[in-house]
Order: structure tokens, then sequence, then C-alpha cells
DNA sequence: AGCTGGACCTGGACGC
DNA sequence: TGCGTCCAGGTCCAGC
């Protein structure tokens, strides 16, 4: 599910049942997920009060006592969800309705306060790993990641900069997150339709020969900014079912202008085009050639 | 150095 | 029903 707006309303959600309250039992029912989980991961975990939930990117991240954080990404199909622990249970053993998919529970946590949380993920890109909070800055996983797109720092300048003699297209530097870190194929496709760009422009045009930010850049950068604000509004998007931590779903697929919506009419006023899908490494771009120029 | 394409996984939708 | 193909919200890494 998880691009930025996603990852937020994951946040949110977990953010009760995790925030000052007790890891009692931390259980990671297979070896890996995307990479091997650290021989001392669960150990690291267990008995450690969670002092904070924050997000960088598409990152959550768990500020523990100890002074470790946990670092957990989302993959392409990881998901979270909050249940009541069972009473009946032993106190370390997790008892709860298995779904079809239970198979792919790979990661339990009960929390003191009263909460057991399950990690789940088919396809295993996903990973959590446990970092001491003064190495964080040395972490290979959130080394080069660029400026969040809603903080202050990222505005056209910046992007216009980082944009500067990139001869790929805007579509691949937007999804760069050395550039802009956080926005996926989604919100990517999104943001260019409403700010009229053409995903296959060269990026570098966001910037002139001086190095300032052209028109567009600051169009892009407000459209970036809107259309990530409006989808966590909505709880983020729901694809395939896809679920918040409560169970609900989120709603802003329903605000899709273009993301999976090839050979609908494009919503802009007077424009009269069709969404269209096209490959652009690898994965597909949706636009409307009609107004994105 | 910057960029592209393949690899990593599983499951759902579709066509025959 | 079953089998094959394609596709999916991400990102790392090799190779050009």
């Amino acid at each position: 599910m998880p691009e930025l707006p996603e990852v937020e309303t994951v946040r949110r959600g977990l953010q009760p049942v995790m925030e000052g309250a007790k890891i009692l039992v931390a259980e990671a029912r297979r070896p890996d997920l995307r990479f091997p989980f650290q021989p001392d991961f669960v150990a690291r975990l267990k008995g450690q009060v969670v002092t904070g939930l924050g997000r960088r990117a598409k990152y959550l991240m768990a500020d523990l006592g100890s002074g470790d954080v946990l670092l957990m990404h989302l993959g392409m199909s990881g998901s979270f969800r909050v249940i009541k622990p069972d009473n009946e249970a032993a106190p370390g053993e997790f008892h709860y309705p298995k779904g079809k998919d239970s198979a792919h529970d790979h990661v339990l946590f009960r929390m003191s306060s009263g909460a057991d949380i399950v990690f789940n993920d088919p396809r295993r890109f996903g990973y959590m790993k446990v970092i001491a909070r003064n190495a964080l800055e040395d972490e290979p996983l959130l080394r080069g990641l660029g400026p969040e797109p809603l903080g202050n720092e990222f505005d056209a300048a910046m992007l216009a900069r980082s944009c500067e003699g990139k001869t790929t297209s805007l579509k691949a530097a937007l999804l760069d997150q050395r550039v802009v870190a956080g926005l996926g194929n989604i919100y990517v496709c999104e943001a260019l339709h409403r700010s009229h760009l053409s995903p296959r422009r060269i990026a570098a045009t966001l910037s002139t020969k001086k190095g300032e930010p052209t028109d567009h850049a600051k169009r892009l950068v407000g459209a970036i900014h809107t259309v990530l604000n409006d989808a966590i509004k909505a709880g983020g998007s729901s694809l395939r079912d896809h679920r918040q931590t409560s169970g609900e779903l989120g709603y802003f697929q329903h605000s899709f202008k273009v993301y999976d919506r090839e050979g609908e009419k494009c919503t802009t006023p007077r424009c009269g085009g069709t969404v269209k899908r096209i490959t652009q490494n690898g994965r597909s771009t949706f636009w409307c050639p009609k107004c994105q120029k």
C-alpha cells in the first residue's frame, strides 16, 4: 500500500496503542523479510517502552526507551493491524482469528496498552531493523534520502536544484527518493497531472540556465503539497482492499485523476483528452497527453 | 556519475 | 477448473 500518505495513516493508527506503551512480547515468525532479521532483533524490542512513533519518508520509526529506534518499511504489500489480545491465550502467545493470508503475518507485538499489533506482508519487500539512535545518520537505508515533500525545506528552488542537469524524465526524478523522499508511483502520476506537466519532460527543465526554478517547478511543488495533504486527510488510498490499522479503508483512490484510469476521460476542465498508460523505467505511468505538457 | 533494467516475492485478474 | 501470462503502492544493485 504504502507511499507517504499511507505510511502517515498507518503511523496515526498505531500511535495511540504504541506511544507510551511497553512491548511485552515481540515475535518474528520467519527468519527474514526482505533482509534477515538481526540476531538480536527480538531481544532489543522486548521490554522496551515506545517513547514516540515518527515517520521519515516511507519509514516508520519507533523510538525505544533503550535509545534504539525500530525502523519499519512496508515495501509493496506490508500492512499493520491492531487487534485485541485473546485473554484465554497464555501471556506469551498470540491467538487471533486466522484469515486466508495469516501465513503472511510475520511480526507480532503485544503492547502493554492492551493491543496486539500484527505486521502482514505477502510479498516480503518490507523490513524491520533496530538501530541505535546515535547511529541513525550512518544508517545506509536512510542515508541518501532527500527532503520530506511536506517539510519546510522542500520548495521549488530546492526541487529545481536537485533536478539540475538531470537527463532522466520528470517521472523518474520524482520517484528517486534522493530528490524527494516519500512519493511513489501513484502520487507522482497524480502530482504531474495536477500540475499539467508531462511525465516524459526532462527533469532538468525545472530550472533555468541560471539555476532558478521555473514556474513549472513551482506548480509541481504546489501540486505535490495538495495531493499529499488531501490523501492524508482521506486516510490514504486503499488499493486491492488494503486497510488501515483499524480495518477501515482509506478513500483517496476515489480522488485519483489518472492513476489506474487508462481510457477514461481527462477531468481537467475543457481538456477533453483521454488518460493513457505508458511504461517508464519499468513502471506504469498514467497521464493525459493533451493537458500535460 | 547517472541512468536503466533486472531481481527480489506472492497473489489476483485475465485469457484460453 | 486449470494453467499460463501479466500486473501490482518499492528499492537495491549490476552493468552500461
